[in-house]
DNA sequence: GTACAACTTCAAGTAGACTTGAAGTCAAGT
DNA sequence: ACTTGACTTCAAGTCTACTTGAAGTTGTAC
C-alpha cells in the first residue's frame, strides 16, 4: 500500500512468474529491500523495469547483456526521461540491424526462388551457410547473432 | 573422390562440426551410407541440404520443425527444383512475419523514444511487456515467438 | 490466536542444440 | 607393417533462462 511491492504483486502486473524476478534479481537486473521477515520488497519503478526487460529479450538481448546495459545507466537505477531515451535508441539500433539482417537473408531466398537451387555455385543458400558457419560453433543465436562469443 | 564424402569432408565444406553433423544424422535430418568399416558416407547433396538446414534455423525454425518440413518431401530427400521453390516460398513467409514483427515493435520503440517512458500508461514499452506475457511462461523465442508451445 | 496463502532458500530438472571426452577402430601414406 | 589422423559410439557436460519441488517461515484476515 505504501510504495513497496511484494514479489507477488509485481508477478501479477507485469506478467513475469514469482521464480523469473527471482532469477532477475539473483542477476542484478533488479533489486529489493527486505522486510524484518526476509521476504523482498520492490519499489513500483521495479514494474518498469521489468518490461524493459521483456522488451530487451524481445530484441534478442541476453540477460546479462541487459544487465549490463542497465548497470551502465548513471546512478546504476531509476533511470531519468533521457536515461531511457538513450535506452531506446540503442536498443532501436539494433532492431534495425536485425530487420536489415533478415531482409538480406529475404532477398537471397527471393533469388532462390528464381533459381530453384539446383545450381550451388550460382545460388545464394550455398552462401548462407559459409556465412553461418564464420560466426564459428556453439549455441546459436537467431538473426545472424552479432553478439561476440565470450 | 567418387561422389560419396566422409563426414569431414562434409564438415569442411559447410563449416559445420563433425559433431553437430552426427547430431543432424541423429535426429533424421540427413541420412548417410556406411562403409565396411563402418564409417559414414554422405552423398554430395548432404552440402546442399546442410546449408538449408543452417539458413532456416537463421530463420528460427527448431531443428524438429526443419525435419519435419524435410520430411515432408515427396520422395523423403533428393528433391526437385519445384521442392526447393515451394520450400524458399513457406520460409519466405515466415520471414516476412518475422520483419513485420521486429517493425511494430522498432514503431513501439520509436514512440517511446518520444515519450520518454515516464508515464507507464501512455508508453507503450509498458504493452510490450504484457504482451510478451501473454505468451505465457517457459523459453522464450525469439521476435514474438510465432511458435506453438508443443 | 490460528489458519492459510504467500513468502523464503536451495537443489535439481527442463529444453534445444550442440560439444567434449574416453576408449577404441579405420584408412591412407611411407 | 606401422604410424597417424580421421573415424566410431556413448555418456556426460555446456549454455540460457527459467521452472519445479521440498521443507520451512511470514503476514494477514478472521
Amino acid at each position: 500500500m505504501g510504495d513497496l511491492l511484494t514479489i507477488g504483486e509485481v508477478a501479477a502486473r507485469t506478467g513475469v512468474a514469482t521464480s523469473a524476478l527471482r532469477f532477475y534479481e539473483d542477476r542484478g537486473l533488479i533489486e529489493s529491500t527486505r522486510t524484518e521477515g526476509n521476504q523482498r520488497r520492490f519499489p513500483r519503478s521495479t514494474i518498469r523495469l521489468v518490461s524493459v526487460i521483456r522488451a530487451a529479450q524481445t530484441l534478442g538481448l541476453s540477460l546479462s547483456e541487459i544487465g549490463e546495459t542497465l548497470a551502465s545507466l548513471p546512478q546504476g537505477r531509476t533511470p531519468t526521461t533521457g536515461d531511457w531515451s538513450r535506452l531506446s535508441r540503442r536498443w532501436r539500433s539494433r532492431l534495425d540491424g536485425q530487420i536489415a539482417s533478415l531482409e538480406a537473408l529475404r532477398d537471397q531466398l527471393d533469388e532462390c526462388i528464381g533459381c530453384g537451387c539446383l545450381s550451388l555455385k550460382a545460388c545464394g543458400i550455398a552462401n548462407w551457410g559459409d556465412a553461418a558457419a564464420a560466426h564459428g560453433a556453439g549455441p546459436r543465436y537467431l538473426l545472424g547473432d552479432p553478439r561476440p562469443a565470450g
